[in-house]
DNA sequence: GTAATTCCTAAACCCAACTTTAGGTCAAGC
DNA sequence: GCTTGACCTAAAGTTGGGTTTAGGAATTAC
C-alpha cells in the first residue's frame, strides 16, 4: 500500500471534491509532491489537515485565518496529537468570543422586542457607530452565514 | 419639509451608501415612487425598514431570508410597533437556535481537545452530514470585522 | 442663469471559495 | 496495446452583496 496518496484517494477520505482540495494547494494550506509522471502525491498527514480545515470552516473561519492557525504546525515533522491540540485551544477561546458576541445581541434584542421600537435614534441594536468605534468606518458586520454544503438555500 | 426623502436623504438617516439602498430596491426589500422629474422619493417608513434590514445582517441573515422576514409586514399600511416587535421575537428565536447550535459546536471541540483526535473516524465534530441536519437555516458564521462572504457550493 | 450637486441607468467590477470547462497527459485493466 | 478513467493546467463561471464607472438628466444654491 502506498504511503503517498493519489489527489483522488484525499478526496475520497475526506470527501472533499477534488477541485477544492487542488484549491487549497493553490492556496497555501496543504502540500504536495510530485511523481514521475507529474501528478499530485499527498502525504498521509494532509487528510489530518484537511480534516482540520472542515472543522474550522464549520466555525466559520476564512481560509486566510485557517492558514494562519495551520502555521502554528511544525513544518518539519509530522504533527503530533498535541500539536493539534494546541490550535484546538486558539479555536476554543475565539468560539467563545462569537458565543458572546452573539449573546450580547440577543439581549439587546430582547430590549428591542419590549419596546418595539427598532429605532434608530433609541435602539440599542441599531447604532453604527458603536459597531465601528473599534475599527474605523462603516457597520462592522459580526455575524455572516454559510450554507451547509449538503443543501441549497431558498 | 417634504414627506418623502430623496434617495441621499434616507442615505445620511440610515448610514447605507445610496448604491446599496438602489441596490435593495432592485432586490425587492424596500420601494420607492417617483417624482416628475424621475428620481426616487421615499416615504419615511423605509428608514425603519432599512434598520430592520441592518439589524438583520448582523445577525448573519441574507437579504434572501430578511426579505422573507419584511413579507410579513402589512403592506397595505405603515407598519406599528407591534408589526416590528412581532418580526423581532421570530428573530429571537433563530437567534437562541444559533447560540445553542455554537455552544454544541464548542463543546464537541472540548472533546477534540482533550483527545487531541480531528480524527476523520471518531470525532465527533469532524461530521459533515450531522452537522448539515443538526443545524438547520439560518446564520451561524461569525467574522471577526469582515462582511460575511458566502460560498457558493451546489 | 448658471454652476455645483445630486440623481438616473446599465453594465462592469470586487471578494471568497470554489466548480466547470477545455484541451490535453498519465496510469491501470484486460 | 489499447481503452478507460484518473489526472494535469489555465481560464472562465458562480453566488451574494454590494461598489465603481460612464454618460447623462434633474435639482439646488448662489
Amino acid at each position: 500500500m502506498a504511503s503517498e496518496l493519489s489527489i483522488g484517494a484525499v478526496a475520497k477520505r475526506t470527501g472533499l471534491a477534488v477541485s477544492a482540495i487542488r484549491y487549497y494547494e493553490a492556496q497555501g494550506l496543504i502540500m504536495s509532491n510530485r511523481n514521475a509522471g507529474g501528478q499530485r502525491r499527498f502525504e498521509r498527514s494532509v487528510i489530518r489537515r484537511l480534516a482540520f480545515i472542515q472543522i474550522s470552516q464549520q466555525f466559520g473561519f476564512t481560509l486566510d485565518q485557517i492558514r494562519g492557525e495551520l502555521e502554528a504546525l511544525p513544518a518539519s515533522r509530522t504533527p503530533t496529537a498535541e500539536d493539534w491540540a494546541q490550535i484546538g485551544t486558539g479555536m476554543r477561546a475565539e468560539l467563545d468570543r462569537q458565543i458572546e458576541t452573539l449573546t450580547k445581541l440577543r439581549d439587546n434584542l430582547d430590549g428591542c422586542i419590549g419596546c418595539g421600537c427598532l429605532s434608530l435614534d433609541k435602539c440599542a441594536l441599531y447604532n453604527p457607530a458603536d459597531q465601528a468605534a473599534e475599527r474605523g468606518a462603516g457597520p462592522r458586520y459580526l455575524v455572516g452565514d454559510k450554507p451547509p454544503r449538503t443543501a441549497a438555500r431558498s
